[in-house]
DNA sequence: TAATATTTTGTTACCGATAACACGCAGTTA
DNA sequence: TAACTGCGTGTTATCGGTAACAAAATATTA
């Protein structure tokens, strides 16, 4: 059977109330009645139930998480983005509704988190009338949950320098938007800071349109470059174009990508890459979230993860 | 504002009671009041209070969503298995939890869907009390959802035969599963019908192992060969590896994957693969899992989806 | 010690829906 | 016409919690 607050409370000989108190305000009940109840309520394997919380609160305990991108190309990353979400989110008993481009049904929560957000956007997410957090970056205030984008292009251009490549090309994404442009910078910065000439070349975010670029100008390119990547899609292109003009990849051209989720793996050699943290990510998003639902006066700072540099062999 | 039924009660002039019956029983109430009642409660946007019907009915409509494989390798396509579980459910007021290995909470849900099963959860699953599905054919008479492996290995085996491939060579994976077994089968099948000599390999599934052997032995098979593969990650190795030791793939040597999520657009040339219809699928497991959660008494039919045949330049 | 302040605990009402029962009002039947 | 069906609708109680208020117990002050 399942054990109520009732049940409880009859078992430890106080009030519901009691028991709802020594649950949600501590502090006001006295430790010895406490300790009582909360012994009772370990030995009845007392769960709340989560309806009645949520009916009495004026709470849906649900959690929309917003896809805005095409879900055909979606980034496989998204998968663990929601594991951390979601097991952090279960914690505090909240559950998920998944929506898609499809099917953009707002209200019936208590808050949003949108993924793949574009310049577009803006408009109806400032109409927006419950908390959200944005995954990534953004020009407008929303509050975010980003990997340090400038952070992990700098890590990755600096160990292609330490590497001793003499030459560094950034192969970026061509969109206007603030992660690509994090990206650039920080690669900019590094490259300016050791004395060396920036140059950046942008592509859609598709592996053939990258690898394409190499086939056909690898040959104008030195030997001894590095080819830093705003994405594993394009460093999985880059690394392909190498491997068939020059035969090999690494040593006189070397890739670095950015992401770290399955598409590093499946390459060959595997990619070395700027790792992004999703599951990290994930739960910092639940956090953010939940601070904003629990504590709407306060205001958030923004939140940016280290990445991990994920060495592979398409690096000397 | 938010509308409740007792909003749509005073507006309509009937008690709430009547309102909620025009929802749930509408064969109870007169047409003529329904039909007011339908316009009023449209015209006030009316949108049922979850928690409220979850109380008094004690559920929780939560489903919860496990993924026993290992989430660090997991496929892609658990992600549009999920939006299309998900929006179906949410039609009917249910959301989600995601559970993995590392997070097993049981209980607190109405139901189940598991995926990634393998012969050692038996154990577990045999004991669960709520309804559950399973995504994947099983050989423990659970309710199951699938791809018709069988049918499309048959397809696949059919379409290298149609194209005058004349060996067709079967590269499956080295697990016991039903789906693997079904697969299998397929092919076998169809080679049996056209009185060819079946012939299988197997290997872990990784698309670097696949490659390998392609590498080291396709020396000796005979050009005019096609490879029917289990999985879209044994076929990306098995063309990478043709590609690499003739120089071009489909012509000589053709490759046809199953899946046809993410890693087929991402080979080049993108492979000809059996393309599972994902969002179907999830769409069947959230009806077959709310059927078994709202009719407790009724036994149903396993569903078997058909897949479809996406072509590719990997076979000629 | 009486009066007052401060904890601590209990009581009541309510959140928004639904099931079970009660009731009124046709149309049948005897 | 009285008793009997049924259908359609309203009334009441309830699900499991929590806020707001009331009351009791304890501590503090004069």
């Amino acid at each position: 059977m399942v054990t109520t607050l009732e049940d409880i409370a009859k078992a430890a000989h106080v009030s519901k109330m009691t028991v709802s108190r020594a649950i949600n305000h501590p502090e006001q009940v006295r430790d010895e009645l406490k300790i009582n109840i909360f012994k009772v309520m370990h030995q009845l394997d007392y769960r709340p139930n989560v309806a009645a919380k949520a009916l009495v609160r004026n709470r849906t305990q649900i959690i929309k998480f917003f896809i805005l991108e095409d879900i055909d190309i979606t980034e496989p990353y998204y998968m663990k983005l929601m594991v951390g979400l979601a097991e952090r989110l279960a914690k505090q008993q909240y559950s998920l509704q998944l929506m898609t481009d499809r099917h953009l049904d707002i209200g019936g929560s208590d808050g949003y988190l949108i993924t793949g957000m574009r310049a577009k956007d803006h408009e109806w997410l400032s109409r927006l009338e419950l908390p959200f957090v944005t995954f990534g970056e953004n020009r407008w205030h929303f509050n975010f949950v980003d990997t340090n984008n400038e952070l992990g292009t700098q890590m990755a251009t600096q160990y292609a320098f330490s590497r001793h490549y003499e030459h560094i090309i950034f192969i970026g994404m061509a969109v206007q938007e603030p992660y690509e442009l994090s990206r650039e910078k920080g690669y900019t910065h590094v490259m300016q800071a050791q004395g060396m000439v920036p140059e950046i070349k942008r592509f859609n975010n598709h592996s053939r349109i990258a690898m394409h670029y190499i086939q056909t100008q690898l040959a104008t390119i030195p030997a001894n470059t590095c080819f830093v990547c705003a994405s594993d899609r394009l460093a999985f292109g880059v690394e392909k174009g190498i491997l068939e003009v020059t035969g090999s990849v690494g040593n006189n051209y070397g890739v670095i990508g950015f992401d770290g989720v399955f598409l590093d793996q499946v390459a060959t050699p595997k990619l070395t890459t700027i790792e992004q943290p999703m599951l990290d990510l994930g739960t910092r998003c639940a956090d953010m979230l939940l601070a904003k639902i629990n504590h709407p006066e306060q205001s958030l700072e923004d939140c940016l993860l280290k990445p991990r540099l994920k060495l592979g062999g398409s690096t000397r």
